[in-house]
DNA sequence: GCGACAG
DNA sequence: ATCTTGTCGC
C-alpha cells in the first residue's frame, strides 16, 4: 500500500539509528538514581499513543506527569496526530517519537515546572534487535532526541538475540518471580544483558519487560519502574494509555453511539435495556 | 513453508 | 495498536 519504498526508508532509519544509539547514556546520571528511596524525585512522565479502530494514521498522542510517590496525575496533554511514518517491526521510534517529543517540547513551553525527571516508555529501550550494534529502541530514541532520562517498559517480550518465549522463558518465570519486584535478566546468546523481566506486582504473574532508555542502568531502571506500579503496567503509562483512549472515545466516538445522530435508534437485540 | 512481529 | 462479553475469583 506504500507509495515510497519502505526498504529505502528503511535503510534510512538503520543509518539514523545507529548514530543516536552512540548517544545513548547508560548509566544512572542524575541524583536521585543514587538514593535508596528516590528522595529529590518528585515528577515522572508517561508516553503512548492510541488509534482509532479503523484508522492508523489518526492517533491520540498522550503525555503525562506524575507525581511521586504518591503517583497523582498532575498534568496531562492529549493531541489528536496523523501519523506519517508505516509501523515496521524494530522501527517503532520512527512512527511515534516525533509527536511524544512534540507533547514534551508543549510542556516545556508552558509549564516548564513540570517536565518530568524521567519518562517511562511504552516499548523497548536497549532490549532490542542487535542493540550492541546499532539498533535501539523508542525509549533511547525518545531519551537521546529529549535529553531527559527515560525506561523502556514493554508489555511484550521481543524475541532478539536467542531470547524467546519459550519453555525456558516460561519456567524462569515460574521459578524466579514469585512476588512483586522479582525479576530476572535477558540475557542474549553472547551473554550480554539487555533488559529484565519484572513482576511489577504480587498480584500480576505476567512479567514486564524493563530496559535503559537513556541516562539510567538497567538497576536503577528496573527499582524505579516497580515502584511506579499499583497494578501490572506501570501508572505513568497505564494513565497514559487510558486518557488517551478516554479523549478518543469522547471526541471520536463509534458510529451509532450518539444521542443526537440520525439513526441512534437501539437495536433492542444488540442494546439490551439495562446496559451501562 | 512456518513462525515472529515492541506499539 | 485494535477486534471484544462474559466470566471466574477475591
Amino acid at each position: 500500500m506504500s507509495v515510497v519504498c519502505d526498504d529505502e526508508l528503511v535503510k534510512l532509519w538503520k543509518s539514523e539509528q545507529a548514530s543516536l544509539r552512540q548517544q545513548v547514556v547508560e548509566e544512572d546520571t542524575e541524583v536521585w538514581q543514587r538514593c535508596p528511596a528516590f528522595s529529590s524525585l518528585e515528577r515522572v512522565g508517561g508516553v503512548d499513543l492510541s488509534f482509532i479502530k479503523g484508522d492508523d494514521v489518526s492517533a491520540c498522542a498522550q503525555l503525562v506527569v506524575l507525581s511521586y510517590p504518591a503517583l497523582e496525575v498532575l498534568y496531562e496533554d492529549s493531541q489528536m496526530v496523523t501519523l506519517t511514518a508505516p509501523y515496521v517491526a524494530g522501527f517503532l521510534a520512527f512512527r511515534e517519537t516525533p509527536f511524544l517529543l512534540d507533547a514534551l517540547r508543549r510542556l516545556e513551553r508552558n509549564q516548564p515546572q513540570l517536565l518530568p525527571q524521567v519518562v517511562l516508555v511504552d516499548g523497548n529501550g536497549l532490549f532490542h534487535y542487535r542493540g550492541k550494534s546499532g539498533e535501539f529502541g523508542l525509549a533511547c530514541h525518545l531519551g537521546v532526541l529529549s535529553g531527559i532520562p527515560c525506561v523502556g517498559v514493554a508489555k511484550n517480550l521481543l524475541q532478539v538475540h536467542g531470547v524467546t518465549k519459550n519453555q525456558e522463558h516460561q519456567s524462569q518465570i515460574a521459578a524466579l518471580l514469585l512476588k512483586g519486584g522479582d525479576c530476572f535478566p535477558l540475557t542474549t546468546a553472547s551473554g550480554r544483558v539487555l533488559g529484565k523481566a519484572l513482576r511489577s506486582s504480587d498480584t500480576s504473574t505476567k512479567p514486564v519487560y524493563v530496559s535503559v532508555g537513556h541516562k539510567i542502568s538497567l538497576d536503577t531502571a528496573v527499582r524505579l519502574t516497580h515502584s511506579c506500579c499499583r497494578y501490572r503496567v506501570p501508572e505513568p503509562i497505564r494513565q497514559a494509555d487510558i486518557r488517551s483512549r478516554e479523549y478518543l472515545r469522547i471526541h471520536f466516538p463509534p458510529p451509532g453511539t450518539t444521542a443526537t445522530e440520525e439513526g441512534s435508534v437501539v437495536d433492542p437485540q444488540k442494546e439490551p435495556v439495562g446496559e451501562q
